[in-house]
DNA sequence: TTGGAGTGTCAACAACACTGACATAAACTG
DNA sequence: CAGTTTATGTCAGTGTTGTTGACACTCCAA
């Protein structure tokens, strides 16, 4: 089957769409993803946190302010999965949570000093790999992948993305 | 913290590895995985099957009669959990699983036909994403894509990416 | 024969997701 | 104003996937 993609009867130009091509880049894909994930699930394992707590706590700090309502729709769980999450944070004074000023039915979410600290942490070690990744892999690479990535998004996503993307441009 | 990336004192050529860009390769990483797996997760959710299945059977059928402790080692987890999802694969009679005729301890594992089948629709899923994802960013974006990956991934993961890699060459 | 490797299994537990149901307050709508 | 919708929080139950720790069995190798 998919004689299409597996066959050269397209030519070779479309050699990287050849099923093995995208097997190794599916393989690629969860090989890395558990390195991309590694060095904070280490760090995160002292603590009684894990990581939904890191999600929250990334997109608070790079969304200040945040509605309940916007994190919920970035980071694409339900409201008492995430509930737990958030209710442990604020106990724990990491993150703030202040009624709306026009709309007194939302919540405003904010790290707190604290918050920002492990925050910090966390994406030190997070982007540490990142960094050394992007390095031997070569400007040209990080824009391939970027746009590879990009590509792969549910369009939601793509969106969700985007604004935090924009944001801090 | 982290003057040298953030700052353009390092020159233009490193403008790639601002922590800005580091955030967003981080966000992209994440938004894009989530995609990676919505299709295989939402078959797979109509039957007692979750990820974890479909990652042993994606790797039993690429490395058809690998044993036990290498499935063990690519996939990183403990031998009870994945004995708990082979369980269910060999009583379900997706998967089989063979004394080793040189080493009777080792176990060798393949999937049979009905596991094919799974394998192929899972694989399906996944694979047309991949395909379109790598269509719309075309050769030099895939082939960065795949270097970046590989230099995000542990060494350990790197070596058992390769091996998968160069046996289907 | 003894030690260790490869495997399987039991039990307990934790993290994180889900559904369903219900409560409250605020905002919007007719 | 009454009724509905929206935003949020919470309780209870469940499922998947991971973990440790313990123990047993088979079998290879020194």
């Amino acid at each position: 089957m998919d004689r299409r993609t597996s066959s050269a009867s397209t030519g070779e130009a479309l050699l990287f769409l050849t099923d093995e091509q995208l097997r190794q880049g599916i393989e690629a894909m969860f090989f890395a993803y558990r390195g991309f994930t590694a060095d904070p699930d280490r760090i995160l394992a002292d603590m009684a946190y894990g990581r939904a707590h890191h999600r929250a706590i990334h997109f608070i700090g790079r969304a200040p302010g945040t509605t309940v309502n916007n994190l919920l729709n970035i980071l694409g769980v339900t409201k008492q999965s995430l509930n737990r999450v958030l209710r442990t944070l604020i106990a724990d004074g990491l993150v703030e949570s202040k009624v709306g000023r026009q709309d007194k039915r939302e919540r405003h979410l904010n790290l707190t000093q604290a918050g920002r600290t492990l925050e910090q942490t966390l994406s030190d070690a997070q982007r540490a790999r990142m960094r050394a990744a992007f390095r031997d892999a070569g400007p040209e690479a990080v824009a391939g992948f970027r746009t590879v990535l990009e590509a792969m998004m549910d369009s939601e996503m793509r969106s969700s993305y985007g604004k935090l993307k924009d944001s801090t441009s």
